[in-house]
RNA sequence: GGACUGGUAGCUCAGCUGGAUAGAGCAAUAGCCUUCUAAGCUAUAGGUCAUUGGUUCGAAUCCAAUCCGGUUCACCA
């Protein structure tokens, strides 16, 4: 149990017994006490003026009194300022604690819960490659699998692959107009690089026939709709649909590069799922849930034949959810999904990291199995997560200002290899050795730039300046990593001594061990919001706590045995959770550096 | 226009289920390596929490209005 739950108790229960208060224990306010009053842990009383009718100040005072005698091997003082009760917890309780934790490796963690989670995340296209947001979703849903594990979920990661569709045949076009059998091995290009440059072929050379287009007199819409290898794409699609066999080929071997290329950069980010899914695997399901909307009466049928939601009483608008040519849309396929992963895994939760522009969508689609009644619809939770920006706005494809994710993985790489050839405090990695430790640190910082803001928000990202190692960063919290395990090499701590208690703990070191205290009860946050960047905000802190205490006080070479004892405990202890915690990140963490 | 969403230090962000004097990092300035890794530590400076009103013991936080941004509202995906 965690000592604020332990406090809210007992609190609660002196209050019963002070002043016949029924205050739920989840109820009480406890705070950590602001390093400028004296005390751990503060109790705000303003709440229980009105029912126990006395000043906050008597309250304090009665309370303080009550907590001191009946807990005196917890609480060993008070103070009370305004309404605010300041609690000092006893050394010998810190003591026990760390002698409990500092050698478990699983500190944190908590028990299986024997519940399933799945979180679907990262689903590309498959005529580019992946970019700046693209990482921002893969970090965010790998990381939140994690954090959802660490608190005892079985989780199941997914992604869907949109692998069909007008976009995968313009590069195919322009490919079988432009590409005169090339292919990603004979232009020692990467498979999605590849593709997507005949993407960017397809739109120049379609941008070009719509200009001569309307120079010849038509309108900018006509001229758009009639542009030769607008019609070709179009034609291709319903080849495509149709099943023939050339299409099909080339748009196997074109997804097949695309593959190979996703492969390699997943691989590098360290991204990995347990089920994918294709699109055009998964696009006709859902086709028989509009004849059930039908016949339960939840959607209508237009005169010309196309289906539709009413969803004005939700405060939304009629939505189709089929065409009157009898094709499904989007949002079809995406029910028929959703129900498919409930059959096959069901989990109690279905989380889908996808990007705030597409909020009006998921609230569709939940509302819509809502009204189906089907089993899938409670569990369906849209997290959505801010775009990456340039300072200039957002990134566009047209205007080439999209940042690409291999290219910016391998820069932070080459960052990371510059400064640590500058501070040149691994002469003697072998090659091996220092590559591994370039990648750890390139990537660590680029993840921990993208999981450190609230996903929730919108955030810029500036090419210009290149993502900091000093600071609020992850290299600088590996670095920390690696200062700790540095001296626990140098100094080895006895695992069997236990410690001792007859000088008191410095103000430095009850903080730290205060702050690694609360590092369960973080992960639990993080997971009920669905929010890594706060576990990433904790660890930073502790990581400053750590160095602040670092400076001022000798681990190895400490002023009394009893102190050493300690300070190796919490630092080892420090070391696990910095390691566990960035583990969840996705973030690794060095050695030595 | 409707819906949703954001506005906190020069920049990037915390804090937002109401609590003590609004915090970090970067950038700036000044210090700290003959003892455990200076990718570090310490200090200084930097704020009308968009604006106005309301709710109350107390508001960056809740409510309303206004201003300024963003997203979205396709027989696209």
């Amino acid at each position: 149990m965690s000592i604020t739950v332990e406090l809210k108790g007992i609190v609660s229960s002196a209050l019963n017994s002070l002043y016949e208060l029924n205050i739920p224990a989840d109820e009480v306010l406890v705070n950590g006490t602001k390093p400028e009053f004296e005390g751990d842990y503060t109790i705000v009383l303003f709440a229980y003026t009105k029912p126990v009718r006395k000043s906050p100040e008597v309250i304090g005072n009665e309370l303080g009194n009550y907590l001191l005698e009946n807990h005196k091997d917890f609480i060993t003082g008070f103070n009370v300022i305004k309404g605010f009760l300041n609690l000092s917890i006893a050394d010998s309780y810190w003591l026990g604690f760390l002698q409990q934790s500092f050698s478990n490796n699983s500190f944190g963690k908590a028990e299986r819960l024997q519940k399933k989670v799945m979180v679907e995340y990262s689903s590309p296209n498959t005529n580019k490659p992946l970019h700046l947001g693209h990482l921002r979703n893969n970090f965010l849903g790998w990381s939140i699998g994690a954090v959802l594990n660490s608190v005892g979920y079985d989780v199941v990661k997914t992604c869907i692959v949109n692998d069909r569709g007008v976009h995968i045949c313009k590069s195919m076009i322009a490919w079988q107009l432009f590409g005169n059998g090339a292919t990603p091995a004979s232009t020692n290009t990467k498979g999605d690089h590849f593709v997507g440059d005949y993407y960017v072929k397809f739109n120049d050379e379609f941008k070009l026939q719509v200009k001569d287009l309307v120079a010849a007199g038509k309108t900018q819409e006509e001229a758009e709709k009639e542009a030769p290898i607008m019609k070709a794409t179009q034609q291709m699609l319903i080849d495509w649909e149709a099943g023939k066999p050339e299409v099909m080929e080339l748009w196997k071997t074109m997804n097949g590069w695309v593959y190979e290329g996703f492969d390699t950069t997943y691989n590098k980010i360290g991204s990995d799922f347990d089920k994918t899914y294709y699109e055009s695997n998964t696009y006709l399901l859902g086709k028989d849930l509009v004849e059930q909307g039908l016949e339960k009466k939840v959607f209508f049928q237009k005169d010309d034949g196309s289906v539709w939601i009413d969803l004005t009483a939700d405060g939304l608008d009629e939505k189709l959810v089929r065409r009157k040519d009898g094709t499904s849309v989007y949002i079809t396929q995406d029910i028929g999904l959703a129900e498919q992963k409930q059959k096959e895994f069901g989990a109690e939760k279905s989380i889908y990291v996808v990007g705030d522009e597409q909020n009006y969508h998921f609230k569709v689609l939940k509302l819509i199995c809502e009204k189906l009644q089907l089993p899938s619809a409670e569990g369906i939770y849209h997290l959505s997560y801010g775009m990456v920006e340039l300072p200039t706005g957002k990134m566009k494809s047209r205007e080439g200002t999209v940042v690409d994710a291999d290219d910016l993985v391998d820069e932070m790489i080459t960052i990371a290899a510059q400064k640590t050839e500058e501070l040149g405090k691994v002469k003697d990695f072998n090659a091996e050795e220092l590559e591994k430790l370039h990648y750890i640190i390139g990537l660590g910082a680029l993840k921990f730039f993208l999981l450190r803001v609230d996903p929730k928000k919108k955030m810029i990202f500036n090419p210009e300046e290149s993502i900091d190692f000093h600071g609020f960063t992850g290299p600088f919290i590996q670095y920390t990593h690696a200062r700790i395990k540095s001296i626990l090499r140098k100094f080895e701590l006895d695992n069997n001594k236990e410690l001792e208690a007859t000088q008191p703990l410095l103000l430095l070191e009850k903080q730290l061990i205060i702050h690694i205290e609360l590092f369960g009860a973080v992960l639990q946050e993080s997971a009920a919001d669905l929010d890594p960047s706060k576990l990433a905000v904790y660890i930073f802190n502790l990581v400053k706590l750590f160095n602040s205490l670092y400076a001022e006080h000798s681990f190895g070479n400490a002023e009394s045995e009893e102190k050493k004892l300690l300070r190796l405990k919490m630092a080892q202890l420090t070391a696990t959770v910095i390691k566990t915690g960035m583990n969840i990140l996705g973030i690794e963490v060095p050695e030595r550096m």
